[in-house]
RNA sequence: GCCCAUGUAGCUCAGUCGGUAGAGCACAUCCUUGGUAAGGAUGAGGUCACCGGUUCGAAUCCGGUCAUGGGCUCCA
């Protein structure tokens, strides 16, 4: 019998038969980790425990703790909530169902939809076929015979699948009576899924083609142990509890109004509080930086977006034409037809380089109405936008120092994870080969420089130019993407924008296109989400709340009112006859970050009580002491609570 | 835009079988002057999203419209 030689994780060889199965190889190791292992790989592709090894292999192994194992835990969760949806709905016909971040889905194709209820029913059924502990047994069969075996089930989805697949050999999965085409791997049993939670249904199209028919799609989400559902849970519901859209109403932050229409914010006069000190913040450390503030019309004849291209590749984002003295109008998409104009109002010479136009550019977008979500996605938004027009060679020069402004001005708000992605050159893209790479290069070489490391994102850049951009991570682990940094080969061309060397020619600028928060409406939302609306005291609306005990205290917290205010304080002041505990109730609920509690004794001494949002007495001091102490906290731009 | 759900007082939400609307908070007035997360009483507040239909009668049933929410990239 032919003998092969398996090299095992630790790098140490075992001989065994050829055919051996990965998961007889297992039962002769040792260790607690050896129950754990759910899926194995070979030569580079994952396969099941239960594949027979023919030839030499290395192998490796995964468990719950890696991606891999996560990810075929919870495709096998996918197709026993599949085989549970079969058992109850007999006419549901299966389409896909892969494993997403943090969980799984499945799409079902069913005439009627399925109700909160129906879920969990199918959680139970799922609980029953888990506890039979199945075996998932993989076949391998021509794709002949496996069109043959789903048209007999009436598989039509299936059947489309199969089509498509370009190999002869095909793979199937069945687990009782239940069987799907998929290309696997998966767990060896269904008794291996341990704890899941089905969580939402919805509808999505066939394909995610918005011409095919809708299937009704389930999402759910499966861990080893409970613990783990639990945390996952919990942390879904904190989530939920710092929803933008309920605390900016509960805060009285911002609106939206049905009358106005969807996806255009109105800030409150403490939502736009916060928004002026993130922008009195973002044009100082502008003009420190060496940009120059621009503004901008908010509407343009549609001539200057038919030479930007805008007209034939986003006109579908753009609102449609309005006519002004028989010359089409459009309201603004974005911000840099408008510098460019700026930049081209004269000659500019190699010296003046690089000129960077910066501009809190609101502009308009058409989102369909099904998208609009809070703060997130909107339909007129201001971008903290900047065009830096540059010579080739100072490219990366350039792109490091936006990316050091970003961390920096991100650190402000607490914000000190990040992710980096690169996006090169898609297929169909403008401009010369070596612009490309050259400025693909200098991204490269600044998120290095920067001490980041990245990702790079294959053909992802847009078809004028490479991008980079940075993802931040808030208090909940949950990543956004602010800061983008785009080369853009495509409008210099349009525009013919270019400088004067050293040679006295003409010759082409480079245009890069930035913005670190993005748009202020969506940075906005994930600010309150991040601080739960507890935002630290240099972007607090109110910065103190003085209140009374009694009336006696009236006179000297009037004062101390008087005081605060003079030195650019937000302070309000509660005189109502109310008791002590209700004032800072509500003060606590609107969560106010110092509070100055006056009283007959406090009046008598001239002292301050100071209580904190959420920590409480914190003793009494001079109102001097208390002032130099929130001048330093507002300063520092302190985020720790 | 499409599928599903939801739409009742400023806010959060009850409202059974079709019989003309209710709570808590907030608001107003009064009483209460109190010590670190809700003192008490009284009152005002509604075209039940909008339009149409069925019915003697509609918040409730039916149809349509609008808005909001969950989704509509993850490829067997």
């Amino acid at each position: 019998m032919k003998k092969i030689t398996v090299t095992l994780p630790g790098g140490e060889k075992r001989s065994y038969p050829a055919g051996v199965k990965i998961c007889k190889i297992l039962q002769d190791l040792e260790g607690e980790w050896v129950e754990k292992v759910l899926v194995a790989k070979t030569d580079g592709h994952l396969v099941d425990l239960s594949y027979p090894l023919q030839e030499d292999s290395n192998l490796s192994f995964f468990t719950f703790e890696d991606e891999e194992g996560k990810e075929v835990y919870r495709h096998s969760t996918a197709h026993l909530m599949a085989q549970s949806v079969q058992q109850l709905f007999p006419e549901a016909k299966i389409t896909i169902g892969p494993p997403i971040e943090n969980g799984f889905y499945y799409d079902f194709y069913l005439s009627t939809p399925f109700t909160p209820e129906d879920l969990s029913k199918i959680e139970e059924r799922m609980q029953e076929n888990a506890r039979k502990n199945l075996p998932i047994i993989r076949q391998e069969m021509s794709k002949e015979t496996a069109k043959e075996y789903f048209k007999k089930r009436e598989e039509r989805y299936k059947l489309e699948i199969l089509e498509e697949i370009e190999e002869e050999q095909v793979s199937l999965y069945s687990q009782g009576e239940f069987t799907d085409l998929c290309r696997g791997p998966h767990l060896p049993s269904t008794g291996r899924i341990k704890t899941f939670k089905l969580l939402s249904v919805a509808g999505a199209y066939w394909r995610g083609d918005e011409r095919r028919e809708m299937l009704q799609r389930i999402y759910g989400t499966s861990f080893e142990r409970e613990e783990e559902l639990k945390i996952h849970l919990d942390r879904l519901a904190e989530a939920k509890r710092r929803d933008h859209r309920i605390l900016g109403k509960k805060l009285d932050l911002f609106s939206i109004h049905e009358e106005i229409g969807g996806g255009l914010i109105h800030w409150h006069p403490k939502g736009a509080m916060i928004r002026q000190r993130i922008e009195d913040f973002w044009r100082k450390e502008h003009l420190n930086r060496g940009y120059q503030l621009v503004f901008t019309p908010h509407i343009a004849s549609e001539e200057v977006y038919r030479i930007s291209g805008h007209l034939e590749n986003y006109s579908d984002l753009m609102y449609s034409s309005m006519e002004v003295e028989d010359r089409p109008f459009r309201v603004k998409p974005m911000n840099c037809p408008g510098h460019i104009m700026i930049y081209k109002s004269h000659l500019h010479s190699y010296r003046e380089l690089p000129i960077r136009y910066a501009e809190l550019g609101t502009v308009y977008r058409f989102e369909r109405s099904g998208v609009l979500h809070g703060l997130f996605r909107v339909r007129g938004f201001t971008i903290d936008d900047a065009h830096i027009f540059c010579q080739p060679q100072k490219v990366e020069e350039e792109v490091i120092s936006v990316i050091n402004f970003s961390l920096e001005f991100l650190k402000a708000f607490g914000f000190t994870e990040f992710a980096v992605y690169i996006a090169t050159r898609p297929e169909k893209c403008v401009g010369r080969e070596e612009d490309w790479v050259r400025a693909t290069k200098a991204l490269e070489e600044a998120a290095k420089k920067a001490g980041l490391p990245y990702k790079i994102d294959e053909g992802g850049g847009a078809f004028y130019g490479p991008k980079i951009d940075l993802k931040i991570m808030d208090s909940l682990g949950r990543s956004w993407q602010c800061t983008t940094i785009q080369f853009d080969f495509n409008l210099p061309e349009r525009f013919d924008i270019s400088f004067i060397n050293d040679e006295g020619k003409a010759e082409r600028s480079y245009l890069i296109h930035r913005a670190i928060l993005g748009s202020l409406e969506r940075f906005f939302g994930i600010l309150i989400e991040h601080y739960g609306g507890a935002f630290p005291l240099w972007l607090a609306p109110v910065h103190v709340r003085v209140m009374t005990v009694t009336q006696e205290g009236d006179k000297f917290a009037q004062e101390i009112y008087e005081r605060l205010h003079h030195e650019g304080i937000q302070v309000n002041l509660d005189l109502r006859n109310e008791k002590i505990g209700f004032k800072i109730r509500e003060a606590e609920e609107e969560k106010i970050p110092y509070m100055i509690v006056i009283g007959k004794k406090e009046a008598k001494e001239k002292t301050l009580s100071v209580r904190a949002r959420r920590k409480g007495d914190l003793g009494k001091r001079s109102l001097d002491e208390f002032l130099i102490q929130i001048q330093a906290e507002i300063a520092q731009k302190s985020v720790i609570d």
